[in-house]
DNA sequence: CCTCTTAAACTTTTT
DNA sequence: GTTTAAGAGG
């Protein structure tokens, strides 16, 4: 497509964006006004214009975001020359330029990068080696002062310097957080490890510790693109400036009325004051709605004119005038769920639409709930985005602790995830010893592991040989790693550390579920290094490369289910996407606006911009729904409609469904669960007599725990045959008298040594197994 | 040292 | 109602 082509398929302003590029520029981009369309051709007019396609930075907010641009680009110009744009988050982007550069700034090029769980993990150790209050440092709490800290790049020492953020520590009752935070951040260091906010910090320190490393980025990096730039953080901005300094070829792509990341450090005066940063900055702004009806769009704009700070603008569409949106309010989060069941078939069936053409967006994650069980009862396919990855499941996570020790064997959380698993008699206290000795002599795990002795770990010559076997398994893959591609690490790995016999050991329906997990991991490993030695011609594909990828990923990146199904995700996991139909759902008090935020007049203008984003991803339906009471922690809270809902125009509002929810209240309630009678009503003897009746067999089975021993204790343990063991002289068939059990007949013996346990058939408390080596009991017979 | 049972905390949003 | 942490018992 030449230049003129390309230009020709844009609207005026989004051609003018596209075409000014001799200096920095700001695209403030109006919901729907085909943002993601100027960065694409802008990025394809600069290659028309003949920069190299390498020589372009897009930053952007989702790797996925990254991918679809990249795409486009690629219809544009050609894929071939596309496949060599720098595109990626910002944290992908520079965790790519930190491995390379790491020498400098004293790390190894193979750190790990840490996620959420394990720098909470790590914090939670560093507070209890302090001796601190775990209950008044809360692991989550304190990272995420440390994150707002690290985002505004302030270091420990200037932290612990700042006298009045010191004494704001000090009235919230945590004095130490300035130690915690300058000892954590020496404990990453010592594991060669990163969290998501120093790979930002870190890039910004590299850049500016070492000026020829900068200016050899800054102009290898012609021309840089941000997307979403009112979602970046001061660290952001500040490495964006740092690589623009010289050549001040940017772009800035945003929408002010859409920061909604406040909570990440997302600071919404950047785009604000994006003009005072760089000097001559050319403004554009895209006013036009393509997306939505003038209905949405009106409503829309009604709603975010009751905050106060934004840039002036005005949205509007030529499109279809539509209809007005529609409040439907309903009686109880299940009749909530019904209701967009309901809606969405009507509508599927009248514009004869695609599962896909529905999304049901909430604040909260929890939310999905009532939702999935009803459209799993109406056999409505679904897809719920968010919560946790697939990489964040347990058994994954666990094969890629073992991952992350081989590339990086000082990563002391990979090491205390897998120290012990499979199980291999280290525990607890040998695990604390080691830790003990690492932090004495200030080396990682990993370090004591390989000289036991010479760090005087004291324990004993059972354990000491346990750790050393565990010591070769890793070290052997060590020494692999460099000329094994990963997929055939990977699986001499699960062989041989034990894993597969772990996971195929069993036939519980849960443990299928991971042997499946295991093997979609290994596919997805096995596809990971057949593209790469496919794009790469004879390239080795190294571990490292792998848990790059891996680390960064997202619950939305690995979306390969191309069938329609109807989408359940968070308003923000919603950003930048859109859907014909869109239902706001949870519109109350005290979900949204989250009573988090609703205490102070910045956080409830977030909570209105979100809303705002949630209302503009519709096309052509949007539906909100609030509910007057649903389950909360296990027990039904009473809502109140969310004050956002008098903010839209009342004209371009319905409001609906007061008489259906009172005309329901009596049918409603038969499908749900006994407790739901429960708190209806005051008391039991409130209940009509038939009901008290119907409750019982209801709860029966839920109130003991019976019901579970009997099915832990069918299980079979092994097939091995039940032999007399040398030292302990109880056989099968014997009449043992237990301490706490009572009298009871031997039926199996399993097991050899002092492993050996014994199944027996107690007369009054069933069949139990017995480790014999501690059981507590006389042979009668 | 391991595993099962019980108690407590939890829900804002995520790279 | 769910998940995770601590505690007891084997």
């Amino acid at each position: 497509m030449t230049r003129e082509e390309l230009l020709q398929q844009l609207n005026e302003s989004q051609k003018a964006a596209v075409e000014y590029i001799d200096g920095p520029s700001l695209v403030i981009a109006g919901a729907g006004s085909g943002k993601t369309r100027v960065l694409t051709y802008k990025i394809a007019y600069l290659m028309q214009m003949g920069l190299k396609p390498w020589s372009i930075l897009a930053l952007t907010f989702t790797n996925k975001a990254a991918r679809e641009m990249k795409e486009r680009v690629g219809q544009l110009v050609s894929h071939e020359e596309a496949r060599y744009l720098n595109m990626g988050t910002f944290h992908s982007v520079f965790s790519r330029i930190l491995r390379v550069e790491a020498g400098y700034i004293g790390y190894d090029n193979n750190f790990t990068i840490y996620d959420e769980t394990d720098s909470r993990s790590l914090l939670k150790t560093i507070i209890k080696e302090m001796a601190l209050d775990e209950k008044v440092y809360k692991a989550a709490n304190v990272h995420s002062k440390i994150s707002m800290a690290k985002n505004h790049l302030i270091s420990p020492e200037e932290y612990l310097a700042d006298g009045e953020v010191g004494e704001r520590d000090k009235r919230a009752r945590m004095p130490e957080l300035g130690k915690i935070y300058a000892a954590y951040v020496n404990r990453c260091r010592r594991a060669n490890a990163m969290d998501f906010d120093d790979l930002l910090v870190y890039t910004y320190i590299l850049f500016r510790e070492h000026d020829d490393v900068r200016k050899k980025w800054a102009s290898h990096f012609e021309y840089v693109l941000v997307d979403e730039y009112q979602d970046t953080n001061y660290a952001q901005q500040l490495i964006v400036l740092q690589l623009t300094k010289e050549g001040q070829r940017i772009c800035a792509v945003g929408d002010d009325s859409q920061s909604i990341y406040s909570f990440r450090g997302a600071n919404i005066d950047n785009i604000l004051d994006f003009q005072s940063k760089f000097q001559d900055t050319k403004l554009f702004k895209l006013e036009q709605n393509y997306r939505s009806t003038q209905r949405i769009v009106q409503a829309a704009n009604s709603l975010i004119k009751k905050n106060s700070r934004q840039i002036p603008k005005e949205v509007f569409s030529e499109n279809a005038e539509g209809e007005k949106l529609v409040l439907k309010s309903a009686y109880s989060d299940k009749e909530e769920a019904l209701i967009v069941c309901r809606e969405i078939k009507n509508i599927k069936r009248k514009d004869s639409a695609e599962w896909s053409d529905f999304a049901i967006l909430y604040r909260t994650n929890s939310q999905s709930r009532s939702f999935e069980e009803e459209m799993r009862k109406q056999n409505i396919p679904y897809r719920i985005y968010g919560g946790l990855s697939f990489y964040q499941r347990k058994e994954i996570k666990d094969i890629i602790a073992y991952f992350r020790l081989v590339s990086n064997p000082d990563d002391e959380e990979a090491f205390k995830r897998i120290i012990n698993y499979p199980a291999r008699g280290i525990g607890q206290t040998t695990l604390g010893k080691i830790a003990m000795a690492a932090r004495e002599h200030s080396v990682s795990f990993w370090e004591v592991l390989r000289e036991p002795v010479h760090y005087g770990l004291n324990v004993n010559k059972g354990t000491l040989t346990k750790l050393d076997k565990f010591r070769v398994l890793i070290q052997k893959f060590i020494e692999e790693m460099p000329v094994t591609d990963v997929y055939q690490l990977g699986q001499a790995l699960i062989k041989e550390s034990g894993i597969s016999t772990d996971i195929y050991s069993e036939s519980s329906p849960e443990a299928i579920s991971r042997q499946e997990n295991l093997e979609e991991f290994m596919g997805s490993l096995q596809d990971f290094v057949e593209e790469r030695k496919e794009e790469d011609r004879g390239y080795q594909i190294y571990l490292p490369d792998f848990l790059q990828e891996v680390s960064l990923l997202t619950d939305q990146d690995s979306d390969d289910d191309t069938s329609s199904k109807v989408v359940l995700m968070t308003v923000h996991a919603a950003k930048g996407l859109e859907f014909p139909t869109v239902f706001v759902v949870g519109l109350e008090e005290n979900i949204f606006p989250s009573p988090m935020s609703s205490d102070t007049i910045r956080g409830l203008e977030e909570e209105r911009r979100l809303l705002y984003v949630a209302i503009t991803r519709a096309e052509k339906h949007c539906i909100l729904t609030c509910a007057k009471n649903r389950w909360r922690y296990g027990k039904v809270e009473f809502d109140t409609p969310s004050r956002f809902i008098k903010d839209i125009d009342d004209s371009l509002l319905n409001i609906e469904g007061e008489d259906a929810s009172s005309a329901s209240h009596g049918y409603h309630y038969e499908n749900d669960s006994p407790r739901h009678y429960q708190s209806s009503f005051r008391k039991d003897n409130d209940l009509p007599e038939y009901m008290r009746n119907i409750r019982q067999p209801g709860r029966f089975p839920q109130i003991g725990g019976n019901f579970k021993k009997v099915k832990t204790v069918d299980r079979p343990t092994s097939t091995s045959v039940s032999s007399a063991s040398d030292s302990i002289d109880l056989h099968v068939g014997n009449v043992i008298e237990h301490q706490r059990f009572g009298i009871g007949k031997v039926v199996e013996l399993v097991g050899t040594g002092e492993n050996i346990k014994a199944t027996v058939e107690f007369k009054n408390s069933g069949k139990k197994q017995l480790l014999l080596k501690f059981a507590k009991y006389t042979i009668v017979g």
